[in-house]
DNA sequence: ATCTTCGATGATTAGAATGCGCATGCGACT
DNA sequence: AGTCGCATGCGCATTCTAATCATCGAAGAT
């Protein structure tokens, strides 16, 4: 994930790229905001951490700029401007979010996490293993690239299995959070059972390598490797 | 734009509410953790507003519930609890942004637009599915260049189908932004089937490939392929 | 240790019940 | 006339139920 700051404080600039660069980032810096708006307009990173107080072009200008030319890259305005009036302006002006100085470098990370998280959002409406990929508000589910025909149950029950891979769903998760029925699970009902063969037929059988597992006296696995 | 409020002091409730319905935004307040995860996660809102200090569920928690069960729309934590360990957990459980009461409403307001900037696309004027055009001011559609009359609920019902075009809508979405019928929607009214087919009739029948299918169980889709 | 037995757990199947989607028609309103 | 809301009824995909079959693994015997 790639970060530019722009920031003309040659000490604070550099806090900041060594804080985030311990946290994984890969950090550039603009020391003026003619040198910024270049840069994210040229070759946009994934979250821009923008001074307001600049030499030859003032930070608001070059937020407008680039929202004006139709950069969206996320931005964060990090100033010591810190009336609400300050604030309003620089959201109103397309900043994603504001944080005032002096702040706790533990809630700046915490929001350029928050920020560069919303950033990939087919991330969020796709789930994947191996091969098998569900594409959620589609409600589409293929496997080796082809398309599978799922009904209603069997859709909601992978996709409770897929946001839970690797991790072993008993039944009683599953009748309450797949079907909803808070107590009345009896162990001679086997619906959840007969569903999971179903979708076994589906995504499993027609392809080599099985991911939908069962952990006997317990529950059922989605993950890759044979147990 | 639908914001949803999880608050429990009626006060600061009704006060968000006014102020957020001054500037046209739609707004509904559960009372409960219980409550408001019920609603945010059956009918996703376009924003919400979460205090943290709830009776029956925390505020946390409901966060996290929703993150787990796969909603991902946006969420703005306000809440008194100010320190910079409480402002990390919020934002890495999931949330958008973090305020901390008090606050200047302006700020909340600036934050809320900005929040909501992100989750739109930039209107277009024209609306495209395969060879199925609308040109939604001038209100026309046309397929294979030819032009088809629809009726108003027709127009604005494949209006909401093409801006959700690939994503599934459920028949009680349809209720709510197509018919603007807030709750008296009943599985025995089928209005809404009765317009689809009317719909159908006119922009999928008298072609080859259809565009607009029935997700059994869930609701409709326009997409190309079929399915 | 290895093999055998047996109870418990899970898999499979088929048929029954449910409920969903769709067509049709009528009355009301514009 | 045209459009919309509303009710009824049918057909069928989906879901559930229930009964049978397969499999696993622990315990005991050899």
């Amino acid at each position: 994930m790639r970060i530019l700051i722009i920031e003309d404080e040659e000490k604070m600039a550099k806090a900041l790229r060594k804080g985030l660069e311990a946290e994984e980032y890969s950090v550039s810096v603009a020391q003026s905001g003619e040198e910024g708006f270049f840069l994210a307009s040229t070759d946009p990173p994934d979250l821009v951490i923008l001074d307001l107080m600049l030499p030859q072009r003032d930070g608001m200008e070059v937020l407008a700029a680039l929202r004006q030319k139709g950069v969206s890259v996320p931005v964060l305005i990090l100033t010591s401007k810190d009336t609400v009036r300050d604030r309003v302006c620089g959201l109103d002006a397309g900043a994603d979010d504001y944080l005032v100085k002096p702040f706790a470098f533990p809630e700046l990370v915490a929001r350029v996490r928050a920020l560069l998280r919303r950033g990939r959002p087919e991330s969020v409406d796709t789930l994947r293993l191996a091969d098998l990929e569900m594409r959620v508000t589609a409600r589409v589910v293929s496997r080796e690239g082809r398309e599978l025909a799922l009904t209603a149950r069997e859709f909601d029950l992978l996709h409770y299995l897929l946001r839970n891979q690797g991790r072993v769903v008993s039944r009683e998760m599953l009748a309450r959070d797949v079907w909803q029925e808070t107590a009345r699970y009896t162990p001679l009902d086997n619906v959840i059972d007969v569903h999971v063969a179903n979708l076994r037929r589906k995504i499993d059988e027609p392809f080599g390598n099985k991911l939908l597992h069962t952990v006997r006296g317990v529950g059922f696995v989605l993950r890759e490797e044979a147990s």
